[in-house]
DNA sequence: ATATAATTAAGAACCATTCCTAATAAGGAG
DNA sequence: CTCCTTATTAGGAATGGTTCTTAATTATAT
């Protein structure tokens, strides 16, 4: 009665991707291992982050990206966009429950919970645009 | 000295965004023109609406899909995304402008805005299922 | 050690989006 | 109204991230 199997490819893909700190898509986790030697092929990596995130092991990104975006942390927090570099980063705000009672008081739908995605400029293309100024 | 044209084809293409109310990607507003008879190009749709919303005069909408959708309503607001049949709808709640000062106080970057995506099953999907519970 | 079935590698297929180019037509000038 | 300029379009090829397919592999139970 085997149901899954922990391989070689699992684990090192989880790996790869808890050592990336972008918030990589799946192709950008596939690039990574390949530059590492690795020969794991594309669609193990699609598949495996895929699953990892309905089992709840990864979290699979909230993001206005056209790409999906996986994360290693599976603590509900929001995210950064900046508009310059389009990099993602974490907001240390904590979660707001109470925008959930909000939407449940005003909305008739079933909400369970939400996301918020910050759009700005990151600290490092605020600093290089200043110096641009100059 | 033109610069801007007023083409049949743009008209066409933002009058039938506006008529739709699915928050529509670019590929699902060029297949309801070519239902209308239309014969206007893709690449002409996806031109269209992606400088309509450079120009603000149509919004980009911030969704967690892979796809980019654009809506009609330029109005801030944020959006409901149903798990059950992947639609989206509007939340009546408010623009929340402290949540904007909340990340300018906690994080160290430029925010000028954010938008909320509320995860949750829409009424349609909530009575469908509530019935074949019966 | 063997069996079986979950998983993988490799690459073809998919498909929304972008890009390219010749043809078209909006709108200003005469 | 007619001609010119050039922004815009139609049509389709190219792109590229993601999904799918299949035979080969390999983790795990027995």
């Amino acid at each position: 009665m085997a149901e899954k199997r922990n391989t070689h490819q699992k684990k090192m893909i989880l790996e790869t991707l808890c050592e990336m700190k972008n918030h990589p898509t799946a192709y950008m986790v596939f690039e990574r291992l390949q530059e590492m030697g690795s020969h794991i092929s594309k669609s193990t990596v699609y598949r495996n982050l895929s699953e990892a995130a309905e089992e709840g092991i990864i979290l699979k990104l909230a993001i206005t990206d056209s790409d999906v975006r996986y994360d290693g942390n599976t603590m509900p927090h929001y995210h950064i966009r900046c508009r310059e570099c389009n990099g993602v980063y974490d907001s240390k705000i904590p979660y707001q429950d109470y925008i959930d009672e909000l939407s449940r008081k005003e909305d008739g739908e079933l909400i369970s919970s939400h996301m918020i995605e910050f759009n700005g400029v990151c600290q490092k293309c605020k600093k290089r645009m200043e110096e641009k100024e100059k």
